[in-house]
DNA sequence: CGTCCTGCTGTAACCGCTTACAATTTGTTG
DNA sequence: CAACAAATTGTAAGCGGTTACAGCAGGACG
């Protein structure tokens, strides 16, 4: 009677409501899952709740999952590919209608044990599609390779790149476009690479090791927007100027970028897109991307304030 | 014998396991807590995941559980108090361990529906407590007093209180008090408070209407950091120097109010303590805070870049 | 007034696991 | 080797709901 009103008298209806509430009774969802046998929930794994841009998707992903009146559990990982595991396994055991995988960490076995099951999946950045297991890409590799062209046109030709968790398939892109990108002007370009954590304060720190060298980057291509905060804080607190003595450059387009002062140059990763491109796949209900299938997201280069021309005297200025 | 392994022989258990991972079999979750009766499962309920204030909470309290064997699942409310019911009412349904409710806003029946269950329960900022509930109070009043009167000191006679959600309990004690603490000083200074949303943007509009008027404040104090990084970054966008034109002041000390710029004068509410002392207030672990117990939090007001002495020329700067 | 249909309520099996206990095997001891 | 204790395995009864279906009213109709 709880579930389907339609056939129950209005007089007992009322009787049992009433009930209900005297009672403060609260329908154990345990016990009504396992009945049923499927669940009304999405379960979502990010890598990182501190990083906005997770945020961000998650909160997307929850609102689509709302209107459409299911619920969202999430979990996080700290980029470790065991909790990963631990965390798909747990979202396993509680039966959801679906699980968003939003991730940079991956291991490669988790895609059988997922295939096993039948539940719709959706992994961003990382894995490969299967049967019941969609993928979100975005090309990393243009898009990073645009930002390097704008600077390098800028003038810039010492330039430095600050990531983390370099293993990472979708950070390892991003890194390796770099050097791929850098490569091609071997002549007259040269690169340093700066491995530090996620967050305003690897970017900070990161910047601190670049300055302890001799190496003189007039642009800074970070990993991440959230990186590039610190980043900057950390270049302001030296006295060097954005983008005058230095550039400096992101990835995602979170909200604080706009923000941030100077504000940020980066590459828009639409995340309310992506949450509800996630949601649609699991519940089939996108033409563009069905299930077993792969959408692959262009990003653009979003150009601010923390970039600009090469500073006219000399290329020595950071680091 | 997934739960205890003690009483099995070693060969029966072997071919359990290998029977387990070759057939990827995932107990059911919701069969295991139903026959349980009891989950390891806390439960927490923010209001604003898009505010690093809730995250780094939510991260401290995570943190704590995961290292005594529970994980953690939470929702959140966009600070509507019917959102904060359904959660509520759903987290009863999961038969939770705990329930901590990280809120401003609350529902005053709620305190009786909560009480009926055993289930210990803590709250942030509203409620009171019962028997099996616990309060966290942070001392709102103090701090924004002292951040007034700090203010006060450098020389400012007129500004600006820039708030979201008056009406809720926590938001409304900083405005009140910002309110009484103006008034004693009615002879010479004088204020005007500007409501908005959450969040930089809403920071950024409520500097657009307080420059729309001509009352020419030399200071802003924000409810939170949250929207003082908006307030800062539309002040910048006018050509207003924070804090040679105007002074500005957060609440919270997030992460984030460091890495602005200017760094950010705030006041310190310690997140991850809170998410910790929540925790350990719902497994009764901590001797400082125990069911039904009151704890309040005296913050600190943390001077950094954003405040510095009114402006010599006159002080009609802004607005 | 009996028959049939409709609309509501009562009942029992089952969801997948835990738990206590019965049944069985194995080991020990006089 | 019988007798008993210990160790291991098998069994059945819930946990709190859902669901399908049987049962039983009451109303309409011939």
């Amino acid at each position: 009677m709880l579930n389907d009103a339609s056939n129950v008298a209005e007089a007992t209806r009322r009787r049992v409501l009433r009930a209900v509430t005297e009672l403060k009774y609260h329908p154990n969802v345990h016990a009504r899952t396992l009945a049923r046998g499927r669940s009304r929930t999405m379960g979502m794994i990010v890598s990182n709740l501190e990083n906005p841009f997770f945020v961000d998707i998650f909160c997307s992903f929850e609102a689509a999952a709302a209107e459409r009146g299911y619920s969202v559990t999430v979990e996080q990982t700290g980029y470790q590919p065991a909790r990963l595991v631990a965390s798909v396994r747990a979202m396993l055991g509680r039966r959801l209608a679906g699980l968003a995988a939003i991730v940079s960490e991956m291991e490669p076995t988790l895609i059988e044990e997922l295939t096993a099951r039948g539940l719709p999946i959706v992994f961003f950045d990382v894995g490969r599609p299967a049967r019941n297991i969609s993928i979100v890409r975005v090309n990393y590799e243009v898009a990073m390779q645009r930002t390097i062209e704008y600077l390098y046109s800028l003038g810039h030709r010492r330039m430095a790149f600050i990531g983390h968790h370099a293993s990472l398939a979708p950070l390892e892109a991003r890194r390796r476009t770099f050097i791929a990108t850098m490569d091609r002007h071997t002549s007259d370009a040269a690169y340093t690479i700066i491995e530090s954590t996620d967050g305003p304060a690897g970017g900070r720190e990161a910047v601190r090791r670049l300055l302890a060298t001799d190496f003189g980057a007039t642009a800074i291509v970070c990993a991440n927007d959230f990186m590039a905060i610190g980043v900057m804080k950390e270049l302001r607190a030296r006295g060097l100027s954005v983008p005058l003595d230095v550039s400096v450059t992101g990835f995602d387009n979170i909200q604080l970028s706009e923000y941030a002062s100077p504000a940020l140059t980066t590459v828009d990763v639409p995340r309310t897109r992506i949450g509800q491109l996630c949601f649609n796949a699991l519940t089939g209900q996108d033409s563009r991307l069905d299930l077993g299938g792969t959408l692959t997201i262009d990003p653009e280069l979003l150009v601010r304030e923390s970039t600009g021309q090469v500073p006219r005297r000399a290329a020595s200025v950071v680091g």
